[in-house]
RNA sequence: CGCGGGUUGGAGCAGUCUGGUAGCUCGUCGGGCUCAUAACCCGAAGGUCGUUGGUUCAAAUCCAGCACCCGCAA
């Protein structure tokens, strides 16, 4: 048995976590994840889905605000005798006495194909920057970020009008397999971790609030591309007679207009002009309002 | 008690401030026109206006409570 503790905090590790927990193979000794904090509409105070499960299943849970600067945590996961740690979207920086605390290594989990990608957003920058293929690799974690060997990948194909949303899942369904695999792999010796090329950096620096505007005068493509690589959340939105509004799926098609410029309804949307061809908004999300089909919101408008 | 918007025929909305027999853009169904159409013309069905209570001769509309949905912020 390999014992692990695991740092991980939204939805995208849970299924790592639970399969992990059921493996016969490996223990999961205890598990990390950020402080509760007051969460969504009205404050309410919530945990991550990672501490629900752990709760569940009655293993122990750490919330450091910041692990680096808690040795009291730290000495209490060192009791757990590690043979591994593994993170996975943990959201805080490990320190060096905190790598060092695990018989072996700390695996992390990045969600693309290093050195491509390295940081915060790597899964969306991948569609927004209109990626054929990403992927996911395990690595051995050092200090810098994202910048360890590599122990195991793989390529995961990006279709053309996929979103963030079924990247997201595929992702996180492919991820478990591939942790164990690594995991087993380095305790028996059969893998050997692999510097990155240094050639290829390049950072998925986080989002920012300007970038999920809608600029029509870009190309249709570039808007597609913003649209799926950030739907749901936050989204990318346009603004109409002072209120928000969320574009969650859109379509490249042919034709012109102004940038921003109305074009066209169709039975599938509102087409509108960009700097390159049209794209054709098919379901939005007005502010105060659910998910609609774009066409049924141009219905209730008044002044058009 | 973080701030704010919303709930009206199948869909999206107006009407609420200034109470008085429910409207718009679509969709659906029937008929017509057309070589043809997601286009056009004619007609029809379909709503106890989220819920509970209050005020009133009279409430979608005013007042109070409740439920559900959503945007921002964290």
């Amino acid at each position: 048995m390999i014992r692990v503790v695991f740092f991980g905090t939204p939805a995208i590790a849970l299924k790592s976590l639970e399969y992990l927990y059921n493996s016969n193979k490996i223990e999961v000794a205890g598990v990390v994840t950020q402080p509760d904090k007051p969460a969504g509409r009205g404050h309410k105070m919530s945990m991550s889905v990672i501490k629900q499960f752990a709760l569940e299943h009655n293993l122990p849970v750490f919330q450091p605000k910041s692990i680096r600067k808690e040795p009291e945590i730290q000495d209490e996961l060192k009791k757990l005798k590690p043979d591994f740690f593994v993170t996975f979207a943990f959201g805080q920086i490990l320190s060096q006495e905190v790598l060092d605390i695990p018989k072996f290594e700390t695996i992390n989990l990045h969600a693309s194909l290093l050195p491509k990608y390295r940081g915060a957003n790597p899964i969306q920058r991948a569609i927004i920057n209109g990626d054929k293929e990403t992927g996911i690799c395990t690595m051995v974690t050092e200090l810098g970020l994202d910048c360890g060997d590599v122990c195991l990948k793989e390529v995961i194909k990006i279709s053309d009008d996929m979103n963030c949303e079924e990247l997201f899942n595929t992702i996180s369904e492919l991820s478990p397999v591939l942790i164990e695999k690594t995991l087993l792999g380095l305790a028996d010796g059969s893998i050997k971790p692999v510097p990155q090329c240094e050639d290829g950096v390049c950072m998925a620096n986080k989002l920012t609030k300007e970038e999920t505007a809608i600029e029509w005068s870009k190309s249709a493509r570039d808007i597609h591309n913003l649209v799926r690589g950030i739907y749901k959340s936050p989204s990318a939105h346009f603004i109409y007679q002072g209120k928000l509004i969320k574009v969650l799926q859109t379509k490249v098609v042919e034709g012109c207009g102004n940038p921003g410029e109305f074009v066209g309804v169709t039975h599938d949307g509102i087409k509108v002009g960009c700097g390159k061809d049209c794209i054709l908004l098919m379901k939005i999300k007005p502010e105060g309002k659910g998910e609609m089909n774009a066409r049924d919101w141009y219905n209730g408008l008044k002044n058009r």
